[in-house]
DNA sequence: CCAAAAGTGTTATATTTACACCCATGC
DNA sequence: GCATGGGTGTAAATATAACACTTTTGG
């Protein structure tokens, strides 16, 4: 090694540990559907000056973990969900974002089956709750602003690849699936041409079953089939709607 | 605030100024297209144990500035260039992923005119280079995955977004734009339907000039216009190729 | 028998693909 | 005159969009 490489080290060496250190953390925008509603998870903000607006889950990276793991840690200790969606979307660096001093944050976004589990009312009690995206005006930080671009990011992922069947029960109906494409990329979409589609694909099981306790005929019962999916993804096949 | 609140805060604030602070970098994978062959910008490494490799271009991130601007700043510090298009890939915080302690990066791809500018000759006596981006076998760090992240984020967006057009001269014949399509994705395009779609999408300019010094029949020049593709973006309008 | 959603086909239109020859220029 | 890339149109296949009625169930 020469000298001049030697000292370049000890500049690298120097600011990595002192200088040019930031606080880095995660942010999740964690997606759910329920009541024919995309929600988010969020929590009461008690830091000032956001006392009275709501937050995105998040915490501050540890030294012996990813951005990832870091995620998957919040969703985990902070709403019980393990091995859920989980999406990164970008880096936030606004140098004032944080009022306590200089936090990058890397976003990740989620979705969640709501009605499945305890979500709804276990986690209530600890300051939780799940807003409607489209009734969101402001959250705390920038939070609204990585929830929006999450939200975008999203909505355009879910065109791209099956994914919108982690909103849902793993049981469901046509109508169901379409309904939730409907509000989550808010547009509508033509009954028969859906069904033809999405059947067409040939990655959704007709399990056999049919709807129950409802007043009207019961629909037939699906289930997304990944293995399917992941073999006809290899063979070039791709899912667009 | 509460009492319960303020406590919370001081755990942010030591947090935040000791415990989990953590040095974060951006890296830049600079393409550029020229001789028929998509090139990545990088440069010779001299820390160990990647002494005789090469690296993407980056650097440490400055209290003062977003990562996006340590990337403009990297980009003009060491290549000249202002004002190039900028994305960001994504973060990469494997904990291992530096020899000299933690640092989380965060990568950006930029898309470069080679031909331009002076940068071909005045840089290369930095230590900088020019890859060809399907003979990179290995890089420095974690850099070969940073870049062939990159590199599939790009070949994704430049079918969804005019962006191609940063890799070219301002003035282009058809032919050539069809080439960077074909290099870029490694994939071949009809002569003819490739420039019916392109004239038909109607955000290139005939500009009336014609090629010089080739030795067979000139093609005819055309300019990308951005402002009328901003124009028809907003009227629902979407680039696809 | 009424309300509510389930389920089903056809036609028109737009998009995509495949394909072959003559033209203009420099040497 | 020949080598090189420039430039052009049509037909078939595929995908998308629009659209309305009968069926089944619970109450």
């Amino acid at each position: 090694m020469t000298s001049n490489a030697q000292q370049n080290i000890n500049v690298w060496l120097t600011q990595i540990n002192t200088d040019f250190k930031s606080a880095v953390s995660v942010d999740c925008v964690i997606f759910g559907y329920d009541d024919n509603a995309l929600k988010v998870l969020v929590s009461d903000c008690d830091m000032p000056p956001f006392e009275h607006q709501c937050s995105l889950l998040g915490d501050l990276v540890h030294s012996d973990e990813t951005t990832e793991q870091a995620a998957s840690r919040v969703l985990l200790t902070k709403t019980g969900f393990e091995n859920v969606f989980l999406e990164q979307v970008q880096v936030f660096s606004g140098i004032n974002r944080h009022p306590l001093g200089r936090v990058i944050t890397v976003a990740y976004y989620s979705l969640i089956k709501i009605t499945d589990d305890h979500l709804t009312h276990i986690h209530t009690h600890k300051g939780l709750k799940w807003l409607e995206v489209n009734k969101i005006s402001s959250l705390a930080f920038d939070h609204y602003e990585i929830m929006h671009s999450s939200l975008r990011k999203m909505q355009k992922e879910i065109r791209e690849q099956p994914i919108g069947f982690h909103l849902l029960p793993q049981k469901f109906s046509l109508l169901q699936l379409q309904r939730l494409y409907e509000v989550v990329l808010n547009i509508e979409l033509d009954k028969r041409n859906f069904r033809r589609k999405l059947k067409g694909l040939g990655i959704l099981n007709d399990i056999g079953e049919i709807e129950e306790l409802v007043s009207h005929r019961p629909a037939r019962l699906y289930a997304f089939d990944q293995s399917v999916y992941d073999k006809k993804k290899k063979t070039g096949f791709s899912f667009d709607l």
